[in-house]
DNA sequence: TAACTATATAGAAGTTTTGCTATATGAATG
DNA sequence: CATTCATATAGCAAAACTTCTATATAGTTA
């Protein structure tokens, strides 16, 4: 029905991995799945990526990475401060996510 | 906030490809995208993978393959009438899906 | 039952993804 | 100003994905 857009198709591979879902699911909750932070505040500023890589448990750079692809598709965004880089969900760009999915499969919101 | 559920992301997975997206979009609106079938009807009984094939332009077995993708992920169910294979797209299938994904990412219904 | 038709399977090539290690950059601090 | 700390980049290997061609299977029809 509706016309295609390459961008939820970023969106949905960002979101098709498993760790990357995990990532997700902690930012939509940053108190309940973080530490406090000393240089940022885990809601206002965003979660440090040093954070989310002890919670993941994988090398740094590997996590570095799977932030690029969430922010390439705009799923989160990046705020650097001293020598950190805190990162936010942004949750009208996941809305969009799901009113496009919900568009293609044709259910009405 | 929810505990993680590995179906979430096969199915996530199935629809992060612009092929198998195009086929939901269809799916969802069969009279709208496809002609009207002899031996089954487009609604009651889903689509003819022939019908996809064709609509699609790729090869039959890469065809046959994304819909197996779509089929092990749950989100269309198969009949086989005759010697066709008709597809339908499972709407409960895609709501949970979309219901999973809101909860990840912290939206409430 | 022979031929045809629709779909499935096998196998291979090219691309993309996911992870790593090693190293670079750049800001902060002693 | 040298060091340390957080993140980024480069490059590589393994695995998964996407597509193809060729062929098999199984139901239909003449």
């Amino acid at each position: 029905m509706n016309d295609f857009d390459p961008s939820t198709v970023a969106a949905l591979k960002a979101l098709a991995n498993p760790n990357r879902l995990k990532i997700i699911d902690w930012l939509a909750h940053p108190r309940e799945n973080f530490p406090p932070q000393v240089d940022g505040d885990l809601v206002e500023d965003g979660v440090c990526l040093a954070n989310i890589v002890d919670k993941l448990g994988l090398a740094q750079p590997t996590v570095t990475n799977h932030m690029h692809t969430l922010a390439e598709a705009g799923l989160v965004t990046s705020k650097p401060v001293k020598n950190w880089v805190f990162y936010k969900l942004d949750p009208a760009a996941m809305e969009k996510v799901l009113k496009s999915l919900s568009a293609h499969a044709g259910i009405d919101d």
